[in-house]
DNA sequence: AAATCGGGGCG
DNA sequence: CGCCCAGATTT
């Protein structure tokens, strides 16, 4: 038989590789709730949950998840209030809408299998290059690469990339880096590692480098400059926008809440009604009249407060707006709900919000 | 107070 | 394709 002459010396990929698997071996994270019973289902849940959001957090919403839709046709079946009830305070909440919808697609048009390649899972909602990546290694032990943060901050240090990773070339240069990385053998493993290690011990801040499998190649490690990397983006000052929250209370029991579109803020989370910022009870007054019918028994403005979003803070004034009682039926408009203070409904809330009605149950 | 994080959507 | 947008947590 013909053959080329085997090599004896493993190339600088296969050292890498050898360096992150023994690494895992002594240090990776074996037992985290996705990694127990690893479905494609269960990876792809915590791989849309990790997109965002550290692990530690994801923790408790991935074992509530799961335990309500144990399989991906439970879950295809459930509304999207449902959805977006299990996912408040998670934020990003389109990860919850695109959850939702690409488990209608796979229900429907997947027989509720999921699919193996990377052009199919990306076609996916939700689903981008990365995470493709991260279902197919990770979920079918197929050769795929990932770039995500955790990666991305390795490899830039790793080749002491100076540039900022936002840039178009940048990460194209970061994307073949991870596929030649990639190994065909064990590469659930060596995801898992490389993610572990971005998270543990090349964190953004102070990097562990003495701990770190990488010390002897690591460029940036070499030239003392592994804690500037990578390159921060110029930051923009972000403006501070003002509004007030009405908290219509009835019978001491219900708040009204309302449907926001399903697109930009809170997209499809039940909130409180908005009205421009003011602190008049005079104005408050209007404002809440033009809202609802029922006699107003007394305003109060509550603690004024700072939600943070990516482009802008939100200085949230609360005004409670106590009803005088009812005895009748109380009605609901279309994309309006008296939410029960007792028996909270199963629908989705925005953090804040959720905040000021724990703080009216107390 | 600043930094973070992958993907969707729009022009 | 380039650019903008999204939220809560950590540092």
């Amino acid at each position: 038989m013909l053959s080329k002459p085997h090599k004896t010396r493993s190339n600088s990929a296969e050292k890498f590789q050898n360096l992150v698997l023994s690494w895992f071996d002594q240090h990776g994270r074996k037992n985290l709730p996705w990694q127990q019973n690893k479905t494609p289902y269960r990876v792809w849940v915590s791989e849309i949950m990790l997109q965002q959001t550290q692990v530690s957090t994801a923790i408790p919403y991935f074992e509530r998840f799961l335990q309500r839709f144990p399989t991906i046709n439970q879950l295809a079946k459930a509304t999207e209030d449902e959805v977006l009830h299990l996912w408040t305070g998670l934020g990003y909440y389109n990860r919850a809408r695109n959850l939702h919808k690409t488990a209608k697609i796979i229900a429907a048009s997947h027989s509720g299998q999921f699919p193996a390649t990377q052009l199919l899972l990306e076609n996916l909602p939700g689903i981008g290059r990365s995470t493709a990546g991260a279902i197919l290694a990770i979920a079918f032990e197929k050769k795929a690469a990932i770039l995500d943060g955790n990666v991305k901050r390795v490899l830039t240090r790793l080749h002491a990339i100076t540039e900022w990773p936002g840039e178009k070339k940048t990460t194209e240069t970061l994307w073949k880096m991870a596929e030649k990385y990639t190994p065909s053998h064990r590469v659930a493993d060596y995801t898992q590692a490389m993610m572990d290690i971005g998270a543990t011990l090349c964190v953004r801040g102070t990097p562990r480098c003495t701990e770190c499998p990488f010390q002897k190649t690591c460029k940036a490690h070499q030239l003392g400059i592994a804690k500037t990397l990578p390159k921060k983006k110029v930051s923009v000052k972000i403006p501070t926008r003002q509004i007030t929250l009405l908290i219509f209370v009835l019978n001491n029991q219900y708040v009204l809440l309302e449907k926001r579109p399903s697109s930009g803020i809170w997209g499809g989370l039940w909130s409180l009604p908005e009205t421009a910022y003011t602190q008049s009870t005079d104005s408050l007054r209007k404002a809440a009249r033009a809202l609802i019918k029922r006699p107003i028994d007394k305003i109060r403005l509550g603690e004024q407060f700072r939600h943070t979003f990516s482009h802008f803070h939100l200085e949230i004034q609360p005004a409670l707006i106590s009803l005088k009682p009812s005895r009748g039926k109380i009605m609901e408009a279309d994309q309006q709900i008296w939410y029960n203070l007792l028996q909270p409904d199963t629908v989705g809330l925005p953090a804040p919000v959720k905040t000021l009605l724990m703080g009216l149950n107390k």
